[in-house]
RNA sequence: CGGGGUGUAGCGCAGUUGGCAGCGCACCGCGUUUGGGACGCGGGGGUCGGCGGUUCAAGUCCGCCCACCCCGACCA
């Protein structure tokens, strides 16, 4: 039950964020430290973001399975860069039945190296390529600053795994389930992301190339919310994944990973949600309607009801994933404010009066107060009902896209960068040197985000060393 | 992992010079209410974050530890 406001978003973004995912109920802290308990309604918004993704995965070709959850410590050791860079935060058993264990082993991190090996038994002729593997489970990185849904030390996500035989292949793989993550974070979660690649320094640990889709956030902190790495040869010369062509020639196969996790639970809550709390897109929404009914006496209850189950029926009939708000201990106003909170799409409001015209209200949660309320009939309810919910997702999807586009600036060079980069990213050439990215962090305090795979034609002057840029890259304040 | 802050009922907080642990909301019961966060009456709920020390006596003083939040170094 909630019944406080919220710390205004203007006031403090992480206090507005961390109340809103206690009072709406969406996860809570664990006992251990860093880790957090995912309560039914903040799961069910992530079964939603599961559904979609998942069909898009089968869609595309792919198959669930599912690798264990501990891998021996020595696998970390096989591929260089992958061990540095994944080293300072695994959680280690070194202990098993109460006898110290031979070899230890790691919680995974990540699955690259349990799939490799077994990938490698799997593969012997380019006639068991490609493989298309995908699992739904859960990872543990030992983070030593976390935040609900955006960083724990244990989060949900999904991991691809794919094997290929050519290089080619495996690009291609990479950039479909890039588009794969950005259709769905655009058309399901309403959030607009930019498709780019990461820099050297921001590539996934073991990564030829690595590609995100990135989200502006409220705040006009970038979040990356989900990743594709070309992974290139280099999992399968570690794990020995080899092949014979069809001129019977050993290959080293090509291999992908991409993954999207929990945070983009954050990402919805922090993209659309407001001062009254959760605004969800109805694509994902766990509840997209919600019924309040309205009446004084018993008389009026029970005309009321009958409408109400009534219309209830029909629209949950219809597919819609509807609820009846029939708790007789709170007045209608805790209701609508209860309800706001939690981010349902719709509130359809049904008293006496509506009876007696044959009529509903209709209050949408992307226009607070009287703007957003509106009197419909009972006639072809659920055609209404479907078309503002369509509505609400395009509005929740232009708003944030008008949002984040009045917050990117260009930026030619150092003084545009610093002033860029304080009203959100920056968009800049720029010469993709370590040294030209260094700097960017050290005088502005924001990140390279991406390289976006839309780029303008031409070439450009370097942000930073003014040298000559090939391509142009995103730069903000990152979470 | 460094710097700062906060831990007292489910939540938000007060607690003076060390001297009976409180307030608001929430919760439970009964009644009246119900179109934007209802009201009355009655009631329950506490190792004061933990451990140790000083003291006749510690929420309060001292030490250590833990958790969470904010700001920095690393990350989906």
């Amino acid at each position: 039950m909630t019944e406080e406001q919220l710390t205004p978003r203007s006031e403090n973004f992480s206090d507005w964020y961390n109340e809103l995912v206690l009072k709406a109920e969406l996860a809570d802290y664990s006992p251990v430290r860093g880790c957090m308990v995912v309560r039914p309604y903040g799961w069910s918004l992530w079964e939603n973001c599961q559904a979609g993704l998942d069909r898009r995965f089968k869609e595309t070709g792919h198959s669930n399975a599912a690798f264990p959850l501990l891998i021996p410590k020595s696998f970390f050791e096989k591929e260089k860069e992958h061990v540095e860079g994944f080293s300072p935060e695994l959680a280690v058993v070194t202990v098993g039945g109460g006898e110290e264990l031979e070899e230890p082993l790691v919680v995974r991190p990540t699955s690259e190296t349990i799939t490799g090996y077994m990938y490698s038994k799997w593969v012997k002729s380019w006639r068991d390529l490609p493989i298309l593997i995908n699992q739904w489970g859960s990872v543990v990185r030992w983070e030593l600053r976390t935040k609900l849904f955006l960083r724990t030390t244990e989060f949900y996500w999904q991991e691809g795994h794919t094997v290929h035989a050519t290089e080619k292949e495996a690009r291609e793989e990479t950039l479909r389930m890039l588009d794969v993550y950005a259709d769905f974070a655009i058309n399901d979660a309403a959030i607009p992301v930019i498709k780019g690649i990461k820099s050297e320094a921001e590539k996934f640990a073991g990564a030829v190339m690595s590609t995100t889709i990135e989200a502006m956030m409220g705040d006009t902190k970038a979040l990356q919310s989900g990743t594709s790495h070309f992974l290139g040869q280099n999992f399968s010369r570690a794990f020995d994944i080899q092949f014979s062509d069809r001129n019977n020639e050993q290959q080293y196969a090509w291999t992908t990973s991409w993954g999207l996790s929990t945070r983009m639970v954050g990402a919805i809550i922090m993209t659309h949600g407001d001062d009254k709390g959760l605004i969800l897109p109805p694509r994902l929404a766990p509840i997209q309607v919600v019924i309040v009914p309205i009446y004084r006496s018993e008389t009026e209850k029970s005309v009321v009801m009958e409408t109400a189950d009534r219309i209830f029926a029909e629209l949950k009939g219809s597919g819609l994933r509807i609820k009846m708000d029939d708790r007789e201990e709170v007045t209608p106003g805790f209701k609508y404010n209860d309800w706001e909170m939690r981010g349902v799409p719709l509130r359809m409001e049904i008293g006496p009066k509506d009876v007696e015209k044959n009529s509903v209200a209709l209050a949408r949660r992307d226009r607070p107060g009287r703007e957003g309320k509106s009197f419909v009939l009972q006639a072809n309810l659920v055609e209404t009902v479907k078309t503002t919910l369509d509505d609400i997702q395009a509005s929740l999807l232009a708003k944030a896209t008008a949002f984040r586009d009045s917050h990117i600036s260009e930026a030619k060079d150092l003084d545009e960068l610093a002033k860029a980069v304080q009203n959100g990213w920056a968009y800049s050439w720029w010469c993709e040197n370590r040294e030209c990215e260094i700097k960017i962090k050290e005088l502005t305090k924001a990140t390279t985000r991406c390289m976006p795979i839309d780029q303008p034609a031409g070439s450009g002057n370097c942000v930073i060393c003014g040298k000559p840029a090939q391509r142009k890259v995103l730069i903000g304040k990152s979470y």
